[in-house]
DNA sequence: CTGAAAGCGCTAACAC
DNA sequence: GTGTTAGCGCTTTCAG
């Protein structure tokens, strides 16, 4: 096993000073106007015995690690993971390394977390912020970090972002239940002051509105237990059901619990109750029917995210404008929507 | 902003030598015979003033990063992601903190990431080796570093594994089928030599061998994108569906696009073909009918993986016995693969 | 153009 | 019991 070299060990070889080595190694040979037989010699010496910076040293010294810090929800849901998947081979063909973690969005569970990264000295931070973070996030920013955050705003703190329109995206879909001609429309979805969830509770509501129908909201707890999220959805089902001709859920989550419940309660769809969800989602396409969704633009987001991230951390000047970017979904329309059996409201 | 201070910071406000500090930060004042009243001391200040060790510092010093280094085929697949949500947890439980990669079974690629993780100083690995992959992997175990396999198992390469029972998953699902009344059962799955795979196609071979069938193998090659690997499926489902009255899929992946085809194809589940799939999966849950499916059982390929690592990270001494662990899988039998029209056999 | 030397913050021999 | 000091490997000022 050979030893690791170290940059003093390469300059001995050579009978140079490390600091030249530094300097070549880090592309300031022309600015420092060393000898381009030199750099030649090093550069190939140096890939011959395969010398590899410390980057730990490197670090320590420069404060910068080269390190990303990815916060999302829950890395096992199928919409964060595949965010994930994207953004980290983004960062890695730029260099930087991805540290992640599920927030499950719990507050003190994220500070902990910010703190740890901090400690870290994380170069960047990309987060799915709960509620309740706002300080913490701000401090950050103040620190002067680049953060980009995602998938919700958060209320006075001045980040960049990369969302979703939440509020058209709820009312385009209600307005296409409406059309389609259901009338008794519920939103089903988890009980949250996060933005991106009170939009979409707001664009529902709306569309509603516009048509003078009344909405019928329940919103639930979120729980790591899937049963316990359905528990109160069950009890909410069996005792509406014939008053609800459509349901709207509010997350991809959320829909497949609702889901699996019509299967339970014999439920069906679009006959019994028409459905629409948000976020696209393979269960979704393969169900039987397939289900109506509002699919987010995946690829964009984690490109916007990792691209907005990329350019603050690689311009050298800190630039304290931020962004918002606020990309549009697409209604998937599925045969869980179809036209309800009764009459269809032109819109 | 209040400047991060450091341990001389603190060492010099209390008049005290930063060794002390340093030996009464790391549980080591006993052992040294520092006066408790000058360890409660020091340890009140620095909870006061919220001072935490430059851990940079700490890894350059000490050689050791905290950091353990999970590779996975693809975090994006619901298989590797639950995965990695378990093992997150508990890992920054134990204080240490996550880097992740997907390897895309990519075996340069791999090779690349673990010279990087490497590089990083990361204490410990976890890997879903690709093929291909023994030399470095058994390098790394070489230079002392603790390594977990999972998923797969690789040959030559005396390291600790996870795995599952693949062989005898799939020799009992395809029993499963025999035993419904199927004869003419086709293995779709990843032409691959990983030993996860040969080991599932063996099984189901040796099934159908114990009754004298003839084994119908689809192997397509693995690809990102889903339209590439469900062409050959394609094709093949087009030529042979009237002489194959079930299929058994090798990974979830797989399973989902043979899904996907029969929909397109018109292809009833189970009348015109019954159907197993490797993996359990929401999917294959919420499917009409619902999939029969091999269930992996992740939390304890998380936990048997993650406290194997922890175990060697550590024990102090350089424990060099290897142990494999193999967990059973659970034969989730659904409809789709419902008793034969024609007629059952008894197994 | 090149080299000496001063740290970055921490740990751990080795004195005192 | 406590303090001095020498690094871990690298970057970067400042002299030559």
């Amino acid at each position: 096993m050979k030893k690791k070299l170290s940059i003093v060990d390469i300059a001995n070889s050579l009978n140079v000073s490390k600091t030249t080595i530094s300097f070549i190694l880090n592309g300031r040979a022309q600015e420092k106007r060393i000898g381009a037989e030199l750099v030649e010699r090093v550069l190939k010496f140096v890939e011959e015995v395969g010398y590899k910076p410390n980057p730990l040293a490197k670090s320590l010294r420069t404060g910068k690690s080269n390190i990303i810090g990815l916060m999302v929800e829950d890395i096992a849901n199928p919409f964060f993971a595949s965010i994930a998947r994207l953004i980290e081979d983004r960062a890695y063909n730029n260099g930087y390394k991805i540290i992640y973690c599920s927030t499950d969005n719990n507050t003190e569970k994220t500070k902990d977390l910010i703190e740890m990264y901090r400690d870290r000295h994380v170069d960047g931070y990309i987060i799915a912020p709960p509620e309740g973070i706002e300080d913490d996030i701000n401090s950050l920013i103040k620190a002067g970090f680049p953060v980009v955050l995602f998938d919700r705003n958060l209320e006075n703190v001045n980040a960049d972002y990369v969302v979703v329109d939440n509020l058209f995206s709820t009312y385009n879909a209600t307005r296409h239940l409406i059309s389609q001609g259901y009338k008794n429309i519920a939103y089903v979805s988890f009980l949250s002051s996060q933005a991106q969830l009170t939009q979409r509770l707001q664009g529902y509501k709306n569309a509603l509105k516009e048509y003078n129908l009344k909405p019928i909201v329940k919103e639930v707890l979120f729980n790591r237990d899937n049963d316990v999220i359905m528990e109160p959805i069950r009890t909410f089902l069996k005792k509406r059901k014939d008053d609800i001709d459509a349901i709207l859920f509010g997350t991809n989550h959320i829909g497949v619990c609702g889901l699996r419940l019509f299967s339970e309660l014999g439920i069906k769809v679009p006959d019994d109750i028409a459905v629409v969800s948000f976020d696209d989602y393979e269960v979704f396409q393969l169900f039987t029917p397939p289900i109506s969704a509002i699919a987010q633009p995946i690829v964009q987001i984690a490109d916007n995210v990792i691209t907005t991230l990329l350019s603050k951390l690689n311009s050298p000047v800190k630039d304290k404008s931020v962004k918002t970017i606020t990309l549009s979904t697409e209604l998937n329309i599925r045969s869980s929507s179809a036209p309800a059996k009764s009459n269809v409201v032109p819109v």
